[in-house]
DNA sequence: AAATAACTGTGATCTATATCAATTATTTTT
DNA sequence: AAAAATAATTGATATAGATCACAGTTATTT
Protein backbone atom coordinates (compact mmCIF):
# COMPACT_ATOMS: atom_id res chain seq x y z
CA UNK A 1 0.00 0.00 0.00
CA UNK A 2 2.96 2.11 1.08
CA UNK A 3 5.10 1.41 -1.86
CA UNK A 4 4.86 4.07 -4.33
CA UNK A 5 4.53 6.72 -1.73
CA UNK A 6 7.94 5.55 -0.34
CA UNK A 7 9.23 5.34 -3.75
CA UNK A 8 8.99 8.73 -4.36
CA UNK A 9 9.84 10.71 -0.79
CA UNK A 10 13.14 8.20 -1.37
CA UNK A 11 13.93 10.41 -4.92
CA UNK A 12 13.88 13.70 -2.91
CA UNK A 13 15.52 12.94 0.36
CA UNK A 14 16.13 9.64 2.41
CA UNK A 15 14.53 8.46 5.51
CA UNK A 16 15.65 5.31 8.18
CA UNK A 17 13.29 2.29 8.53
CA UNK A 18 11.95 4.27 11.29
CA UNK A 19 11.54 7.40 10.20
CA UNK A 20 9.23 5.52 7.03
CA UNK A 21 7.36 3.76 9.85
CA UNK A 22 6.70 6.86 11.64
CA UNK A 23 5.50 8.60 8.57
CA UNK A 24 3.02 5.77 7.58
CA UNK A 25 1.13 5.85 10.74
CA UNK A 26 0.54 9.67 9.50
CA UNK A 27 -1.64 8.19 6.43
CA UNK A 28 -5.27 6.62 5.94
CA UNK A 29 -5.63 4.66 2.97
CA UNK A 30 -8.69 5.14 1.39
CA UNK A 31 -10.30 3.82 -1.51
CA UNK A 32 -12.45 5.16 -3.76
CA UNK A 33 -15.03 4.25 -6.76
CA UNK A 34 -15.23 5.94 -9.92
CA UNK A 35 -17.60 9.68 -9.33
CA UNK A 36 -17.10 9.00 -5.84
CA UNK A 37 -15.44 12.64 -4.47
CA UNK A 38 -13.10 13.35 -2.14
CA UNK A 39 -13.48 16.98 -1.67
CA UNK A 40 -16.92 19.26 -3.04
CA UNK A 41 -17.34 22.56 -3.07
CA UNK A 42 -17.93 24.25 0.21
CA UNK A 43 -16.90 21.74 2.24
CA UNK A 44 -13.52 22.05 4.11
CA UNK A 45 -10.46 19.93 2.51
CA UNK A 46 -8.92 18.85 5.20
CA UNK A 47 -6.91 16.10 3.80
CA UNK A 48 -4.10 16.09 1.24
CA UNK A 49 -4.22 12.82 -0.88
CA UNK A 50 -1.39 10.68 -2.20
CA UNK A 51 -2.70 8.41 -4.70
CA UNK A 52 -1.35 4.79 -4.91
CA UNK A 53 -3.80 3.66 -8.01
CA UNK A 54 -5.95 5.74 -9.87
CA UNK A 55 -6.72 8.59 -11.16
CA UNK A 56 -8.42 11.80 -9.85
CA UNK A 57 -9.36 15.49 -10.85
CA UNK A 58 -9.27 18.64 -9.30
CA UNK A 59 -12.25 21.02 -10.83
CA UNK A 60 -13.55 24.28 -10.20
CA UNK A 61 -17.31 25.51 -11.86
CA UNK A 62 -17.41 28.90 -12.51
CA UNK A 63 -20.36 32.01 -11.99
CA UNK A 64 -21.61 30.82 -15.61
CA UNK A 65 -21.50 27.09 -14.93
CA UNK A 66 -18.66 25.95 -16.34
CA UNK A 67 -16.21 23.95 -15.09
CA UNK A 68 -12.55 24.31 -14.80
CA UNK A 69 -9.96 21.32 -14.36
CA UNK A 70 -6.84 22.19 -12.09
CA UNK A 71 -4.88 19.14 -12.11
CA UNK A 72 -5.27 15.35 -13.30
CA UNK A 73 -3.45 13.42 -10.31
CA UNK A 74 -2.56 10.12 -11.87
CA UNK A 75 -0.62 7.05 -9.46
CA UNK A 76 2.39 8.98 -7.88
CA UNK A 77 1.25 12.54 -7.32
CA UNK A 78 -0.84 14.62 -4.69
CA UNK A 79 -3.89 16.27 -4.88
CA UNK A 80 -5.75 18.50 -2.57
CA UNK A 81 -6.92 21.94 -2.29
CA UNK A 82 -3.95 23.58 -0.05
CA UNK A 83 -5.35 27.14 0.30
CA UNK A 84 -8.38 25.58 2.32
CA UNK A 85 -6.05 22.79 3.93
CA UNK A 86 -4.02 26.13 5.69
CA UNK A 87 -6.65 27.92 6.39
CA UNK A 88 -9.73 25.97 6.86
CA UNK A 89 -11.84 27.44 5.05
CA UNK A 90 -14.61 26.11 2.60
CA UNK A 91 -12.91 24.91 -0.82
CA UNK A 92 -14.17 26.06 -4.14
CA UNK A 93 -12.51 22.65 -5.44
CA UNK A 94 -13.91 19.75 -6.31
CA UNK A 95 -11.89 16.59 -5.81
CA UNK A 96 -13.00 13.43 -7.85
CA UNK A 97 -12.17 10.16 -8.99
CA UNK A 98 -12.08 9.45 -12.45
CA UNK A 99 -11.63 5.40 -12.02
CA UNK A 100 -11.40 3.25 -8.90
CA UNK A 101 -8.46 4.81 -6.84
CA UNK A 102 -6.73 4.29 -3.99
CA UNK A 103 -5.00 7.44 -1.88
CA UNK A 104 -3.16 7.85 0.92
CA UNK A 105 -4.74 10.89 2.85
CA UNK A 106 -3.45 12.65 5.57
CA UNK A 107 -5.06 15.28 7.79
CA UNK A 108 -3.69 18.75 9.27
CA UNK A 109 -3.09 18.00 12.60
CA UNK A 110 -0.92 14.44 11.19
CA UNK A 111 1.07 16.60 8.77
CA UNK A 112 1.96 19.49 11.46
CA UNK A 113 3.21 16.34 13.70
CA UNK A 114 4.95 14.45 10.36
CA UNK A 115 7.02 17.50 10.10
CA UNK A 116 7.13 18.44 13.72
CA UNK A 117 8.91 14.80 13.84
CA UNK A 118 10.51 14.41 10.99
CA UNK A 119 11.90 17.76 9.44
CA UNK A 120 13.35 16.52 6.32
CA UNK A 121 9.75 16.25 5.48
CA UNK A 122 10.01 20.85 5.30
CA UNK A 123 12.26 19.88 2.02
CA UNK A 124 10.06 17.46 0.87
CA UNK A 125 7.27 19.45 0.21
CA UNK A 126 9.38 21.94 -0.86
CA UNK A 127 10.84 20.55 -3.63
CA UNK A 128 7.03 19.40 -4.26
CA UNK A 129 6.13 22.94 -4.31
CA UNK A 130 8.60 24.19 -6.04
CA UNK A 131 8.55 21.57 -8.72
CA UNK A 132 4.85 22.45 -8.67
CA UNK A 133 4.98 25.95 -9.35
CA UNK A 134 7.57 25.88 -11.94
CA UNK A 135 4.75 23.76 -14.27
CA UNK A 136 1.78 25.93 -12.99
CA UNK A 137 3.91 28.87 -14.24
CA UNK A 138 4.61 27.09 -17.54
CA UNK A 139 1.14 26.45 -18.09
CA UNK A 140 -0.15 29.75 -17.11
CA UNK A 141 2.13 31.64 -19.92
CA UNK A 142 0.96 29.20 -22.02
CA UNK A 143 -2.79 29.75 -21.77
CA UNK A 144 -1.44 33.44 -22.40
CA UNK A 145 0.17 32.93 -25.44
CA UNK A 146 -0.91 29.87 -27.30
CA UNK A 147 -3.33 28.85 -29.65
CA UNK A 148 -6.27 26.21 -29.09
CA UNK A 149 -4.09 23.55 -31.01
CA UNK A 150 -0.69 24.47 -29.38
CA UNK A 151 -2.11 23.65 -26.16
CA UNK A 152 -3.68 20.32 -26.82
CA UNK A 153 -0.45 19.07 -28.98
CA UNK A 154 1.81 19.84 -25.74
CA UNK A 155 -0.41 18.45 -23.16
CA UNK A 156 -1.01 15.52 -25.33
CA UNK A 157 2.93 15.36 -25.75
CA UNK A 158 3.90 16.19 -22.11
CA UNK A 159 1.06 13.80 -20.31
CA UNK A 160 0.39 11.25 -22.90
CA UNK A 161 -0.41 8.20 -20.70
CA UNK A 162 -2.62 10.73 -18.32
CA UNK A 163 -4.57 12.20 -21.43
CA UNK A 164 -5.14 8.80 -22.79
CA UNK A 165 -7.27 8.14 -19.62
CA UNK A 166 -9.08 11.01 -19.43
CA UNK A 167 -12.58 11.77 -21.62
CA UNK A 168 -12.08 14.34 -24.33
CA UNK A 169 -13.85 16.96 -23.12
CA UNK A 170 -12.03 16.99 -20.16
CA UNK A 171 -8.70 17.36 -21.75
CA UNK A 172 -10.71 20.16 -23.47
CA UNK A 173 -11.29 21.87 -19.97
CA UNK A 174 -8.05 21.80 -18.72
CA UNK A 175 -7.12 23.22 -21.76
CA UNK A 176 -9.23 26.20 -21.27
CA UNK A 177 -11.15 25.64 -24.36
CA UNK A 178 -14.92 24.00 -25.20
CA UNK A 179 -15.37 20.32 -26.01
CA UNK A 180 -16.48 21.54 -29.92
CA UNK A 181 -12.89 23.33 -30.52
CA UNK A 182 -10.84 20.33 -29.39
CA UNK A 183 -13.15 18.09 -31.38
CA UNK A 184 -12.51 20.51 -34.71
CA UNK A 185 -8.90 20.53 -33.88
CA UNK A 186 -7.77 16.75 -33.56
CA UNK A 187 -10.11 16.48 -36.51
CA UNK A 188 -8.01 18.81 -38.56
CA UNK A 189 -4.69 17.50 -37.18
CA UNK A 190 -5.85 13.61 -38.29
CA UNK A 191 -6.50 15.02 -41.95
CA UNK A 192 -3.41 16.75 -42.52
CA UNK A 193 -0.87 14.19 -40.84
CA UNK B 1 19.84 47.24 3.93
CA UNK B 2 18.49 43.68 5.19
CA UNK B 3 15.17 45.35 7.48
CA UNK B 4 12.79 44.46 5.30
CA UNK B 5 14.06 41.06 4.67
CA UNK B 6 14.17 40.55 8.61
CA UNK B 7 11.20 41.58 8.59
CA UNK B 8 9.39 39.42 6.11
CA UNK B 9 11.02 36.07 7.43
CA UNK B 10 10.16 37.44 10.86
CA UNK B 11 6.26 36.82 9.93
CA UNK B 12 7.52 32.97 8.90
CA UNK B 13 9.93 31.64 10.94
CA UNK B 14 11.85 32.98 14.17
CA UNK B 15 15.26 33.63 14.19
CA UNK B 16 18.10 34.32 16.61
CA UNK B 17 20.06 37.22 16.11
CA UNK B 18 23.12 34.72 15.34
CA UNK B 19 21.32 33.00 12.90
CA UNK B 20 20.11 36.24 10.95
CA UNK B 21 23.69 37.17 10.88
CA UNK B 22 24.86 34.05 9.26
CA UNK B 23 22.07 34.54 6.27
CA UNK B 24 23.07 38.24 6.09
CA UNK B 25 26.60 36.98 4.67
CA UNK B 26 24.43 34.81 2.34
CA UNK B 27 23.28 38.00 0.44
CA UNK B 28 24.95 40.20 -2.29
CA UNK B 29 22.92 44.15 -2.09
CA UNK B 30 22.46 44.97 -5.90
CA UNK B 31 21.52 48.51 -7.12
CA UNK B 32 19.68 48.81 -10.32
CA UNK B 33 18.50 51.53 -12.46
CA UNK B 34 15.11 51.72 -14.01
CA UNK B 35 15.38 49.63 -17.24
CA UNK B 36 18.43 47.69 -16.04
CA UNK B 37 17.92 44.15 -16.29
CA UNK B 38 18.83 41.39 -13.56
CA UNK B 39 18.24 38.92 -15.85
CA UNK B 40 17.93 38.05 -19.76
CA UNK B 41 16.65 35.21 -21.66
CA UNK B 42 19.37 32.84 -22.70
CA UNK B 43 21.42 33.91 -19.51
CA UNK B 44 21.59 31.81 -16.58
CA UNK B 45 19.01 32.64 -13.48
CA UNK B 46 21.88 32.71 -11.27
CA UNK B 47 20.14 34.53 -8.35
CA UNK B 48 17.25 34.78 -6.41
CA UNK B 49 16.05 38.46 -5.72
CA UNK B 50 14.68 40.14 -2.64
CA UNK B 51 13.52 42.98 -3.42
CA UNK B 52 14.17 46.03 -0.72
CA UNK B 53 13.20 48.98 -2.34
CA UNK B 54 11.70 49.52 -6.35
CA UNK B 55 9.82 47.51 -8.45
CA UNK B 56 10.73 44.94 -10.81
CA UNK B 57 9.04 42.43 -13.00
CA UNK B 58 9.86 39.33 -14.79
CA UNK B 59 8.16 38.50 -18.32
CA UNK B 60 8.71 35.93 -21.61
CA UNK B 61 8.67 36.95 -24.81
CA UNK B 62 6.67 34.45 -26.74
CA UNK B 63 7.26 33.09 -30.72
CA UNK B 64 5.18 35.86 -32.44
CA UNK B 65 7.25 38.17 -30.25
CA UNK B 66 4.75 39.18 -27.88
CA UNK B 67 5.68 39.93 -24.02
CA UNK B 68 3.82 38.05 -21.36
CA UNK B 69 4.21 39.40 -17.57
CA UNK B 70 4.52 36.38 -15.11
CA UNK B 71 5.29 38.62 -12.27
CA UNK B 72 5.32 42.24 -10.32
CA UNK B 73 7.98 42.54 -7.84
CA UNK B 74 7.57 45.35 -5.45
CA UNK B 75 9.21 45.77 -2.43
CA UNK B 76 9.18 42.94 -0.06
CA UNK B 77 8.81 40.34 -2.66
CA UNK B 78 10.96 37.74 -4.08
CA UNK B 79 11.39 37.19 -7.91
CA UNK B 80 14.04 34.94 -9.95
CA UNK B 81 13.49 32.37 -12.56
CA UNK B 82 13.27 29.23 -10.28
CA UNK B 83 13.65 26.93 -13.03
CA UNK B 84 16.59 28.19 -14.43
CA UNK B 85 17.78 29.00 -10.52
CA UNK B 86 17.76 25.05 -9.52
CA UNK B 87 18.73 23.73 -12.79
CA UNK B 88 21.25 25.63 -14.44
CA UNK B 89 19.87 25.89 -17.92
CA UNK B 90 19.12 28.92 -20.04
CA UNK B 91 16.55 31.34 -18.78
CA UNK B 92 13.20 32.03 -21.28
CA UNK B 93 12.69 35.04 -18.80
CA UNK B 94 13.54 38.61 -18.50
CA UNK B 95 13.94 40.36 -15.30
CA UNK B 96 13.93 44.12 -15.78
CA UNK B 97 13.37 47.10 -12.93
CA UNK B 98 10.65 49.33 -13.73
CA UNK B 99 11.79 51.91 -11.05
CA UNK B 100 15.14 52.38 -8.93
CA UNK B 101 15.87 49.68 -7.46
CA UNK B 102 17.71 47.94 -4.64
CA UNK B 103 17.84 43.73 -4.16
CA UNK B 104 19.78 41.50 -1.98
CA UNK B 105 20.87 38.34 -4.46
CA UNK B 106 21.80 35.24 -3.76
CA UNK B 107 22.94 32.49 -5.31
CA UNK B 108 22.94 28.86 -5.43
CA UNK B 109 25.78 27.78 -3.83
CA UNK B 110 25.00 30.72 -0.56
CA UNK B 111 21.60 29.31 -1.07
CA UNK B 112 22.63 25.52 -0.64
CA UNK B 113 24.74 26.67 2.40
CA UNK B 114 22.07 28.71 3.92
CA UNK B 115 19.74 25.95 4.26
CA UNK B 116 21.93 23.26 5.79
CA UNK B 117 23.35 25.61 8.36
CA UNK B 118 19.65 27.18 8.98
CA UNK B 119 17.72 24.64 8.60
CA UNK B 120 14.70 26.60 9.61
CA UNK B 121 14.89 28.47 6.28
CA UNK B 122 13.65 24.80 4.19
CA UNK B 123 10.17 26.44 6.51
CA UNK B 124 10.11 29.77 4.95
CA UNK B 125 10.63 28.82 1.60
CA UNK B 126 8.38 26.11 1.92
CA UNK B 127 5.44 28.79 2.59
CA UNK B 128 6.44 31.27 0.49
CA UNK B 129 6.50 28.48 -2.09
CA UNK B 130 2.89 27.39 -0.96
CA UNK B 131 1.51 30.96 -0.94
CA UNK B 132 3.33 31.59 -4.04
CA UNK B 133 1.33 28.52 -5.99
CA UNK B 134 -1.96 29.59 -4.71
CA UNK B 135 -2.22 32.32 -6.00
CA UNK B 136 -0.85 30.96 -9.48
CA UNK B 137 -3.10 28.37 -9.17
CA UNK B 138 -5.85 30.97 -8.63
CA UNK B 139 -4.61 33.38 -11.58
CA UNK B 140 -4.44 30.28 -13.69
CA UNK B 141 -8.38 29.49 -13.46
CA UNK B 142 -9.27 32.90 -13.61
CA UNK B 143 -7.54 33.49 -17.02
CA UNK B 144 -9.59 30.42 -18.12
CA UNK B 145 -12.93 31.61 -16.91
CA UNK B 146 -12.89 35.16 -16.27
CA UNK B 147 -13.56 38.27 -18.60
CA UNK B 148 -11.08 40.85 -19.69
CA UNK B 149 -12.94 43.18 -18.04
CA UNK B 150 -13.30 40.99 -14.64
CA UNK B 151 -9.36 39.90 -14.71
CA UNK B 152 -8.64 44.22 -14.67
CA UNK B 153 -11.18 44.24 -11.71
CA UNK B 154 -9.40 41.76 -9.63
CA UNK B 155 -6.17 42.73 -10.07
CA UNK B 156 -6.56 46.67 -9.45
CA UNK B 157 -8.42 45.57 -6.55
CA UNK B 158 -6.06 43.24 -5.33
CA UNK B 159 -2.76 45.28 -5.81
CA UNK B 160 -4.18 48.55 -6.11
CA UNK B 161 -0.73 49.89 -4.85
CA UNK B 162 1.24 47.73 -7.27
CA UNK B 163 -1.00 48.37 -10.16
CA UNK B 164 -0.50 52.14 -9.96
CA UNK B 165 3.30 52.18 -10.72
CA UNK B 166 2.78 50.32 -13.48
CA UNK B 167 2.05 51.91 -17.44
CA UNK B 168 -0.83 50.54 -18.47
CA UNK B 169 0.08 48.51 -21.48
CA UNK B 170 2.02 46.10 -18.67
CA UNK B 171 -0.88 45.80 -16.92
CA UNK B 172 -2.37 44.81 -20.48
CA UNK B 173 0.52 42.06 -20.54
CA UNK B 174 -0.24 40.67 -17.33
CA UNK B 175 -3.42 40.09 -17.61
CA UNK B 176 -3.43 38.64 -20.93
CA UNK B 177 -5.13 41.23 -23.15
CA UNK B 178 -3.74 43.48 -25.71
CA UNK B 179 -3.14 47.43 -24.39
CA UNK B 180 -5.66 48.82 -26.81
CA UNK B 181 -8.35 46.30 -25.12
CA UNK B 182 -7.67 47.68 -22.11
CA UNK B 183 -8.04 51.14 -22.95
CA UNK B 184 -11.59 50.61 -24.02
CA UNK B 185 -12.49 48.68 -20.53
CA UNK B 186 -11.10 51.49 -18.95
CA UNK B 187 -13.15 53.92 -20.79
CA UNK B 188 -16.17 51.90 -19.94
CA UNK B 189 -15.62 51.64 -17.31
CA UNK B 190 -15.25 55.35 -16.69
CA UNK B 191 -18.52 56.01 -18.28
CA UNK B 192 -20.50 54.01 -16.56
CA UNK B 193 -19.68 55.14 -12.90
C1' DA C 1 -30.31 -6.98 -24.32
C1' DA C 2 -32.77 -2.81 -23.44
C1' DA C 3 -32.62 1.37 -21.58
C1' DT C 4 -30.23 5.15 -19.97
C1' DA C 5 -26.56 8.04 -19.47
C1' DA C 6 -22.26 9.90 -20.93
C1' DC C 7 -19.48 11.29 -24.66
C1' DT C 8 -18.14 12.90 -29.45
C1' DG C 9 -18.82 15.08 -34.03
C1' DT C 10 -20.50 18.62 -37.29
C1' DG C 11 -22.92 22.60 -39.19
C1' DA C 12 -24.58 27.47 -38.66
C1' DT C 13 -24.06 31.52 -36.36
C1' DC C 14 -22.33 34.84 -32.94
C1' DT C 15 -19.04 37.53 -30.07
C1' DA C 16 -15.22 39.06 -27.32
C1' DT C 17 -11.06 40.35 -28.25
C1' DA C 18 -7.22 40.88 -31.65
C1' DT C 19 -5.23 43.35 -35.34
C1' DC C 20 -4.18 47.27 -38.16
C1' DA C 21 -3.72 52.10 -38.71
C1' DA C 22 -3.68 56.66 -37.48
C1' DT C 23 -3.92 60.44 -33.77
C1' DT C 24 -3.15 62.45 -29.56
C1' DA C 25 -1.07 62.62 -24.93
C1' DT C 26 2.76 62.16 -21.87
C1' DT C 27 7.58 61.34 -20.51
C1' DT C 28 12.35 61.55 -21.16
C1' DT C 29 16.37 63.26 -23.24
C1' DT C 30 19.19 66.78 -25.32
C1' DA D 1 11.91 74.40 -24.49
C1' DA D 2 12.36 71.63 -28.45
C1' DA D 3 12.95 67.13 -30.11
C1' DA D 4 12.53 62.36 -29.58
C1' DA D 5 10.79 58.50 -27.59
C1' DT D 6 7.19 56.12 -25.22
C1' DA D 7 2.45 55.49 -23.98
C1' DA D 8 -2.53 55.83 -24.52
C1' DT D 9 -6.74 56.47 -27.27
C1' DT D 10 -9.96 55.61 -30.88
C1' DG D 11 -12.03 53.77 -35.17
C1' DA D 12 -12.52 50.12 -38.69
C1' DT D 13 -12.10 45.47 -39.59
C1' DA D 14 -10.81 40.55 -38.93
C1' DT D 15 -10.79 36.12 -36.50
C1' DA D 16 -10.23 32.33 -33.22
C1' DG D 17 -12.97 30.18 -30.64
C1' DA D 18 -17.69 30.17 -28.30
C1' DT D 19 -22.45 29.05 -28.49
C1' DC D 20 -26.52 26.68 -30.04
C1' DA D 21 -28.71 22.76 -31.89
C1' DC D 22 -29.03 18.25 -33.10
C1' DA D 23 -27.36 13.66 -34.62
C1' DG D 24 -24.47 9.73 -33.94
C1' DT D 25 -21.42 6.84 -30.74
C1' DT D 26 -19.90 4.43 -26.96
C1' DA D 27 -20.33 3.03 -22.01
C1' DT D 28 -22.96 1.87 -17.90
C1' DT D 29 -26.73 0.31 -15.49
C1' DT D 30 -30.85 -2.44 -14.77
Amino acid sequence: MFELLHKKINEIISLTDEEFNYCRTAFTPRKLRKRQYLLQEGDVGKYQAFVEKGLLRSYKIDDKGVEHILQFAPEGWWVADLYSFFTDEPSSFNIEALEDSEVLLINKSSWDMLLQNVPKFERYFRVLLQNNLVATQRRLMGSLSETAEEKYLKYTQTYPDCMQRVPQHMIASYLGITRETLSRIRKQLSEKK
